[in-house]
DNA sequence: AAGACGAAAGTGGTTGA
DNA sequence: TCAACAACTTTCGTCTT
């Protein structure tokens, strides 16, 4: 399965839409994007190798341990803690054996729910993360926090379906390839209320960095989907620089601004696309799009250049 | 008929006492 | 914990093309 993907374009890559070589590589999105027009060629490029960055010092050690590492996709980890053997109960006293019958039996009980869990656990980040298309690196980190949080005793009581969609958003978010919570909580079968309420108690509870989204990062998704060019991305995008420069972003969500941008920037462009369109795409209402476009219109002076724009 | 506009009322989340 | 508040949604009537 490997070997496909490294047998998968080598030797000189053209842009299928404009046919230039040139390519911005953005390995935290897994993505590459054409420096002409924009395109978003890949949106699942294979995993970074060795330079990987570090936010932990968990991950520190990670990447600069030598050998193989402990790998947290396998489970069981090859490590457990038995309690008591076979040939040490023989010189029990006999009352005391069925004491330590019985809490092996717990034990393995206790061992048997946790592989459950964390195997479950495990064909579901990869199934969210695939519907999801964000990149298959994130997999290690997001078994390693789950197996944290069992460790921490914070999934007791718990669905199973919330922590791993409250993981996979967070780590998404993180690492600059956010996905909105509707599209998480669609695509995990969960609730939207749930997976928020989730997603911030296990960021509490482990101790997570929750980053601000950055708007602009939803652009080449959306767009893409609206089919839209790179130069209506790249202005949706200037608009949002320019914007957050103005102070008009605070307190308003990265939805509503990102369909806003990308509203005005189309109609500079002269593409027409409806609000409704964006709205349904981005799971947001047109009246939002209508508060954030006069925000914008009004903040950066652009009536004239809109007026301009609408024939 | 379709799209854009904005008013009005309701909802969930944040904040500050 | 409660109330106030802003952003956002839902709904709907109106205007423009």
């Amino acid at each position: 399965m490997n070997s496909e993907q490294e047998e998968q374009e080598r030797e000189p890559f053209r842009c299928p839409v404009c046919g230039s070589t040139e390519f911005e590589e953005d390995r935290t999105r897994a993505e590459l994007i054409c420096r002409e027009c924009g395109t978003v060629i890949e949106e699942e490029m294979i995993e970074e190798s060795a330079s990987r960055r570090a936010f932990t010092s968990e991950e520190r050690e990670k990447i600069e341990r030598t050998g193989s590492p402990v790998t947290y996709t396998q489970p069981g980890r090859g490590m457990r803690t038995e309690v008591g053997r076979s040939g040490e109960l023989r010189n029990l006293p006999p009352e005391k054996r069925g004491q330590y019958y019985r809490i092996q039996k717990w034990q393995r009980r206790l061992d048997e729910s946790r592989d459950r869990k964390m195997s479950y656990a495990r064909t579901e980040f990869e199934r969210l993360i695939a519907t999801l298309n964000l990149p298959r690196s994130m997999l290690e980190e997001v078994n390693r926090l789950y197996e944290k949080a069992l460790d921490k005793n914070i999934v007791k009581g718990r669905r199973i379906e919330n922590i791993v969609g409250a993981l996979v958003y967070i780590i998404a978010r993180n690492q600059g390839n956010p996905r909105s919570l509707d599209e998480i909580s669609e695509a995990a079968n969960i609730s939207k209320r749930d997976l928020g309420k989730t997603y911030r108690y296990i960021a509490r509870e482990l101790d997570l960095r929750i980053v601000p989204v950055n708007p602009e990062d939803f652009i080449p998704r959306y767009s893409n989907k609206l089919g839209l060019s790179g130069e209506t991305q790249a202005r949706a995008r200037k608009i949002i620089f320019d914007a957050r420069d103005e102070g008009l972003l605070s307190g308003r969500s990265p939805e509503g601004i990102v369909g806003s941008a990308i509203y005005v920037a189309s109609l500079l462009e002269g593409e027409d696309i409806t609000q409704r369109r964006i709205a349904d795409e981005i799971g947001i209402t047109e009246v939002t799009i209508r508060k954030g476009y006069n925000n914008i219109a009004e903040g950066l002076g652009l009536e004239d250049e809109l007026e301009e724009a609408r024939k």
